[in-house]
DNA sequence: CGGCAAACCTGCGAGC
DNA sequence: TGCTCGCAGGTTTGCC
């Protein structure tokens, strides 16, 4: 389920269990996710104090009062839950347990085990492996059009490869790129380097609008519950090209010239888009 | 270096 | 009913 507005969706729920609250009780029930897990891991957490949830790209930052950072990614299928203790009751998939000194439990579940977590400090976060070489973050002021063309040139790629790539703008991912060049009216098989001036601008302006969007309706619940609370996001009865091939797009009526939403794969995934209105 | 397919792993729905 | 196939919100690796 993740994508930025899932994540962020995830990091505001997280925050109202755990910030302020101290780790009681912290354990893993197997060793590796997509990685093996960090040695002592539980261990490590164990009695911290959770000062604050942050969120860069798609990575949950979990910041500890001494400065401890906790980085979870949640791959394709990853989902945090927060409830009761259970018990011992878990499911097959759930991997990682926290229970706070208030008796509140937050449970990782990740069937496609794609997920991740690992550790960094507070103070050289934005140096580590996984964060250093991300792009800017889209909802940022300083992420302008002239800003996303600068890192689209040179580069040859379709535009809608590009637009995930985590380098070129963090967070952006198969959902988000179809709906933000629907929005902006781009082809997904443009080439990257040819999106300047005013395209980059209604790019950058497209992207920042579905993004918040998304995130003020909880993002984008698929197939399962997301929210931490159980709540569904809605943003999924929003869409306008994702998942809707063969339908006619919001701008076009129905039987009219206009051949529907076509679904081609690029870079190996699934691009979803209307060829009349995206040039 | 750039770009792409494959790999990682499990579940689900469609079609036979 | 039960099987196979294709597909799924991501990232990394390895090959051209």
């Amino acid at each position: 389920m993740p994508e930025l507005p899932e994540v962020e969706t995830v990091r505001r729920g997280l925050a109202a269990a755990l910030e302020g609250r101290v780790l009681a009780w912290v354990r893993a029930f197997r060793p590796d996710l997509r990685r093996p897990l960090p040695p002592n891991f539980s261990e490590r957490l164990t009695g911290r104090r959770v000062k604050r949830l942050w969120r860069r790209a798609k990575y949950l930052l979990v910041e500890m009062d001494d400065g401890l950072v906790l980085i979870v990614h949640l791959g394709m299928s990853g989902r945090m839950t927060v409830g009761r203790p259970t018990a011992g009751v878990l499911d097959a998939h759930d991997h990682v347990a926290f229970v706070t000194d208030d008796g509140t439990q937050v449970t990782f579940r990740d069937p496609r085990r794609f997920g991740l977590m690992t550790f960094c400090d507070r103070d050289s976060w934005p140096g580590h492996p996984l964060l250093r070489d991300l792009g800017p973050e889209p909802l940022d002021e300083a992420f302008t059009g002239a800003a996303l063309a600068a890192r689209l040139a040179g580069r040859r790629s379709p535009l809608k490869t590009a637009l995930m790539d985590q380098r070129v703008v963090a967070g952006i991912g198969n959902i988000y790129a179809c709906e933000s060049l629907y929005r902006a009216g781009l082809s997904p098989r443009r080439r990257a380097d040819t999106v300047s001036g005013a395209r980059a601008d209604r790019l950058a302006a497209a992207i920042k609008a579905v993004l918040s969007e998304a995130v003020a309706a909880g993002g984008s619940t698929l197939r399962d519950h997301q929210q931490p609370s159980g709540e569904l996001g809605y943003f999924q009865h929003r869409f306008a090209v994702y998942g809707r091939e063969g339908q006619p797009c919001p701008a076009c009526v129905p039987g009219s010239s206009c051949g529907g939403i076509r679904r081609i794969v690029q870079a190996g995934r699934s691009t979803f888009f209307c060829a009349k209105r995206q040039r």
